[in-house]
This record gives structure tokens, sequence and C-alpha cells, in this order.
DNA sequence: CGTTAGGTTGAATCCTCTCAACAGCCGTGG
DNA sequence: CCACGGCTGTTGAGAGGATTCAACCTAACG
């Protein structure tokens, strides 16, 4: 880490400073002075309960949000009435980069609990981008990667079974936990089987059942909304198992 | 369009001005002066002929590509070696943008027919940005646009029937090439049915087969890769059928 | 203590897959 | 010129998986 951070900050950068998921929100190997020039544009953190709407579907774009703490996600209201949830939100993730195109928010986000967010100005992060490369580089590789995970990711799913959607769920969320210095083989999940059934295309009938089924092969060990991973290499193996089914030999 | 172009450009300029599609891939109301700093970062159009490849799977990133005319297929190679389309595009969109984050061409591109493309340095074009803010908005929107639909048709997808997909993938189509100045009614797709299955997560047979459903209710007429979209309410309707099954009454 | 939301389980239905056979079209090569 | 294999597309039969519907259970909460 190159911000030493000795120099006294106000609250606000000291909050950012010691916040050990900078690397994720904000560029990593930022020196002093690039870090003093962003804290200025940044509020307090936000504080949300569990199912506070940190924006609202449809709402104009002006801010991007940093998760600092809990979870969220996205849900959109089709034109029929009926929602999806099409994003789930973890510490480190950045949100709204889907609203800078359509200049509105196309999902409302919702907290899963008890969350913190910070709010990002996106036109003063912006105009800050056109001076420090390093910053614009920084959001560009972010949303490009997520859009090109997701892509991927989504095809995927398409053409798969429950059983390994709900794989590739579980080991791409045990992913993202590691990599944020949580454990990638215990982890709690504020979502509802309705919530998870609504992001991979499943009811939460099939859901649940699927989660049954990983627990009597000994793959898992869920108990409510705590998930123990106990055979990562069979869920991994489901998880990139080819097909919808497998072919007869 | 403010660009009237009464001075002489050089080849590549005047290629770009009798280009159409500039209002897509070019920020629209450019200036002359604007319009001619852009020009000198391109490179002469690229021509493919049918399954030529543009790009290569994993190939380092430095180039954005804009289709002037044909259209293109994103194929990934998962780590199974098993492929998937994971991307379609028509003349106007621009390809390459999920590559900024990975560094590299997360799949490889191929032409679906005899296609011309135009070349853009990314960097040049990113520097630009920096100082012409009209462009650096109209990529981000662009890219930003590209993934909110991208994220929205997925997940609506991930629960329908074999009908809905084909009928939404049908009427997307329809819809771009409606904004292209292209009749919205009847196209030439030049993907063939394992294309469309691999994109929608359906096998070929399915593709078929609903293709022929389809044609029997008299919803349109498919001969070999010509489609005829005869009843668009009725597409439109099935496109955004809610559910997987029609629930009994 | 009743209510509600979330979760589980069972039975029947139906959609899509797999497998297989065949027709049409194209380019190559005899 | 025609035969041939390969690729593309169509059609049919059977099987399997996920959905729908319904009942029941638990935990949380006023």
């Amino acid at each position: 880490m190159s911000n030493q951070g000795n120099k006294v900050h106000d609250s606000l950068a000291s909050q950012c400073l010691s916040c050990y998921l900078k690397a994720l929100c904000l560029p990593p190997d930022l020196t002093p002075e690039q870090f003093d020039s962003i804290i200025p544009i940044l509020d307090a953190p936000i504080r949300l309960d569990k199912r506070d709407h940190l924006v609202q579907q449809g709402v104009a774009f002006r801010y991007l949000f940093a998760v600092r703490t809990g979870s969220l996600k996205q849900v959109t209201a089709d034109t029929n009435s009926d929602t999806l949830l099409t994003a789930v939100y973890l510490p480190g993730d950045l949100i709204g980069f889907d609203a800078i195109g359509p200049g509105h928010y196309p999902g409302s986000i919702v907290a899963l609990e008890l969350s913190s967010v910070c709010r990002l100005p996106f036109e003063r992060l912006d105009e800050l981008g056109t001076r420090m490369p390093i910053l614009r580089r920084h959001l560009q590789r972010n949303i490009s990667r997520t859009m090109q995970e997701e892509r991927l990711r989504l095809h995927q799913l398409l053409s798969r079974t429950a059983e390994a959607r709900l794989a590739y769920f579980l080991m791409s969320l045990s992913e993202c936990f590691r990599r944020r210095g949580y454990s990638s083989r215990h982890f709690r999940l504020a979502m509802s089987r309705s919530d998870i059934g609504s992001y991979l295309g499943l009811t939460h009938e099939t859901v649940g059942r699927t989660l049954a089924t990983f627990q009597a092969q000994q793959l898992l060990d869920v108990k409510a909304r705590d998930y123990h991973l106990l055979d990562m290499a069979g869920l991994e193996r489901l998880a990139s198992s080819t097909g919808r089914r497998q072919k007869r030999a």
C-alpha cells in the first residue's frame, strides 16, 4: 500500500483510508496527493436498514455508489409489472454503471441487510478522471470487467440445469468473498430463496430442492441463510458441467 | 446533421462523413473541428469475408471496432472447450468494450457474412476523450447502455420458454434494424439455427421447431435465413409474456 | 396467539432436451 | 457430369427436468 496516511485527514478521508475496500472501489496505488483530490467529492457514508431503498427505479442518475458493508440487490420492474432481481452487490462493488447510458437508474437498489454505502457524484468523478488517468482507467476497467463477466456468466447459465446454475452462483459468491478477504467456504447470504430464484431464473421451490440435493450429496451444508461449502471441487465440477443434461454414453 | 463537410477531406474523412452510421459509432452533433480531430486516428476500413476472424480470443486489447456493414458474432470458448455465442454485432455497433477490463479480447470476433469494420485505437480515443467531453460521454453511454440492456434481457430470458426467447430475440433484432433505417419487418439474418440456439441457450432443433410453430401461427414467414415478421403485435405479446408457462386460470 | 413471510415437500403436467433418421444445399473431387 | 461427404435444417419419439399447484411447517413479530 502506498498511502501511508500519516497526515491528518478530516473524518471522511480517514474513513476511506481505513476502509480496507479502498483497493476495490478506488484505484490501488494512489499517491497521497491523488487521494486528497478524490476525498473532497465524497459524502458521508449512507446507512441502510434491511429493505431500505438506496435508489428508486427511474430516478435521474447522478451518483455511483460503493458498497462498504452489507449487501444490496437491484430489482427491475419490467413492462408487465413483473419484477426481476437483476444484480447483487457485495462490499467493494460499485453500483450504478448501468445508469450512465439511460440517464436514470434502470432498477431499484434495495438493501438485503444492514448496509453502508459511499456516494460518489459521477459528474465530478468523471471530470476528475480527465486529469487523473489512473482514476479514469480504474472506472473503465471496472465497468468493462463487470460487463464481460456478466455476459459470459448469463450466457452460460441460459443452457444449464438448476444444479449447474446454483453451483455456479455459489462458487462465484465464494470467489467474491475470497477476494474481499472473507471466508470462501462459509458465508451468510442475505437473499431469500425467491431472490436467488429470480436472479437465476428458477422458482423458489427448485432452489430449495436443489440445495437439499446438494446437502444430501455432502456438497454443502445450508441452514436458513448460512452456507458452508464442504466439497468445493465437487461444486466446481457441477458449476462447469458442460451441458443441460448428461449425454448417455 | 451539423457536419456539412463542405471542406475537402482526405478519403478517410469523406468515408466517415458519408457513412450514415456516424451518428451511432461517433457522437451525433460533432462540430467540423471536432470531427477533424477524430478522423486522423482512424484507419482504413477492414473488409472481412464470411468466417474471417476479426480478432482471436485472448489477443491483447488495443482497438475498438465499429461495424459499417454486415454482421459479426462473438464466440467465447470457456474452460471446457465448449464454445458459446455471446454477442451479435450489427451495423453501427461498437465491438470491444468487454476487452477494456480484462486487457484482452474475451472471445473471438467472427464475420457472419461479408462485412466491413472501422478500427479505432482505444488509447488515442480515450486520450482524445479527456479533451472532448462529447466524445467521452458518447463512449460512456454506449458501453453503459449495452451493459444495461444485456443485463435485463438475459435475466428475462433465463426464466422464459423457447417461444418467448425467440420472439424476444426477433423483436430486438427488428428494433435494431429499424433504428438503423432498415426494414423492421423483413430482414436477412446470417446466423445459423445453431448460432441462434447457442446465443439463446436452446438447441438448434428447438430453434427450428419454434420457428415452424410461429410460421404455423402466421406470426412470421421464414425461408432459410430470410425473415418476414407478419404479426408484430403477436410476437411482441409472446416476447413479453410473463412467465415460463401460462398459469392455469 | 394468530398472522405473515419464508421454506420444504409431494404429485402431476409440460416443455425442452437427447437421440436418431432424413432431406436439401454446397463445395470438392473424381 | 455426377458422386460424395459435410454442413444445415427438419421432423419424430422418448425421456428427463423444472414448473405449477397445493399442503404443511417453521420462525418472526405484532
